[in-house]
DNA sequence: TCGCGATGTGTGGCCGGACCACACCGCGAC
DNA sequence: GTCGCGGTGTGGTCCGGCCACACATCGCGA
């Protein structure tokens, strides 16, 4: 036997302990929980047995199962709450974007993701999906598409104008703006991926924007370009609004200084402002 | 006081506990190590201190300790070894594709990311990888660019037309030459996204390839079609080589039926927008 | 009869201590 | 010199306990 005697242990047919289960216990509780999810009997605003109870009915410790707990609370599978009635225990949500988040963010520190991949991959997945917005408004009506529901970013765009905002609200609205119109497109997890490198260097831009010589110029700037992003969406022009929003992430990189060499072609000279 | 008397209660300078300190006592050892890794003083390669060193340190207990320690390894950035010596303990790796893997994968088997969205994205990021692949081709010694290494790539394909290779064998290189094609893209966060992608449908479409009524036919298919992607990537001609790897991926998934309906537009065709 | 405080119950959060298997290291016997 | 064996430090696991919390219930007094 191993690590004390253990209801586990009785699984084991005979013999050594972890090399031989070759799985550690958490992700034992892991496997559980992902097989109730796929069958169904767990879902979206469903709640995890209790933290004992699953620890009774597998077999394992407590602390095992929390293990487990964490791992999916760190991928946005479920939110853990104290208390008793319906919001308490642990709750399945869906939040794919929280675990991208820390994860990308994590990576990003420890150096081996630079901020310029994560920069370049958010102009290719923003580009995409504001181009088949596009397309979707062109091609809306001709074979019972229904168009693109775009009031929601408008007035986001109407908040922004706010001469009020701060610099955190604005990037607040800004990371709604483009994610409303990420989210149009369709894709969840296209927008899980972009909801999460934003998160991941929020913390840059922040710094960087504080960092700016003329925010006030900036932001005007911004808005106006988010204005022509919308209206090319609105109108219509895929290749238009794509272009728009590779200028609009990019040129924005570039003036607040966040454009680090990308691991792509760290050689040649990539830092085209100075 | 809270939780037993313990040195974390004494930073609270007064009053209540856990809503008032508003973090849970493993985030503060996140953060920690997070911090750590930003700055410099943690690196790949390097090793945690000790969960108990760790624990005693923070004034936290080691299940507090652990529970980080799993959020890390799943997220990829550590590894955890029993035992003595340079490889035992917490090292520090990067492997962003684990937690991506797993992160896709739990979203998917909750039914709220469709198989197919996990299509259109590596549709869209493999064939924005090639492209630029092919154009680092086209352009290399122009401008002192150094061309891509695509011998990699082509041994793979040459391993692929053992005819012993078994269906698992077979996808195991598939993936290996994919990979390496959006490696050479140099963002290695797109890579690792990518590698997350497959990773979290594995077992998808190996299942597809078992109920295929010709795998022989399919996979000679396939072979001459990585042949194919590969001639573009080497002749410098991006689009020929992105619609290659496009027809490529949707034509197998839709042979072996694991098209689902993407969250998009189930009713018009995935196609990127264009 | 109605309102409200005291009490009960079940939940996650956290702790400390304990034991195990493991891998290495170095000492001592041969 | 070589071999064997115990010491040491590591993660893996478990147990039992206590706390704060939020809700449900009951009982008491107005």
């Amino acid at each position: 036997m191993c690590g004390r005697t253990t209801p586990r242990q009785a699984v084991a047919t005979a013999g050594r302990c972890p090399t031989l289960w070759l799985v550690r216990t958490h992700e034992l509780v892991l496997a559980r929980i992902e097989r109730d999810l796929s069958a169904g009997r767990l879902t979206v605003g469903g709640r995890l047995p209790a933290e004992r109870t699953l620890a009774a009915e597998l077999g394992v410790s407590r602390a095992s199962v929390r293990e487990a707990i964490r791992v999916l609370e760190a991928m946005g599978i479920i939110r853990t709450n104290v208390g008793s009635g319906p919001d308490a225990g642990a709750v399945v949500i869906d939040n794919p974007a929280a675990g991208m988040t820390s994860g990308i963010r994590l990576h990003v520190a420890s150096h081996h993701v630079p901020v310029g991949d994560v920069v370049q991959l958010r102009v290719l997945l923003e580009t995409w999906s504001v181009a088949r917005v596009a397309d979707l408004v062109r091609t809306a009506g001709t074979d019972g598409v229904t168009p693109p529901d775009l009031v929601g970013a408008s007035e986001v765009l109407g908040l922004m104008d706010e001469s009020s905002v701060t610099i955190q609200e604005f990037h607040r609205l800004d990371a709604a703006f483009h994610g409303s119109l990420v989210a149009l497109s369709g894709n969840v997890l296209v927008a899980a991926v972009m909801a999460g490198l934003r998160g991941a260097i929020h913390d840059y831009v922040l710094t960087g924007s504080l960092r700016l010589p003329d925010w006030p110029a900036t932001a005007a700037r911004l808005r106006a370009e988010h204005r022509g992003i919308l209206a090319a969406v609105e109108g219509g022009a895929p290749g238009e609004a794509a272009e728009r929003v590779r200028a609009h992430i990019e040129g924005f990189y570039r003036e607040a200084e966040l454009d680090g060499a990308t691991s792509a072609t760290a050689n040649d000279g990539n830092r085209p402002a100075g």
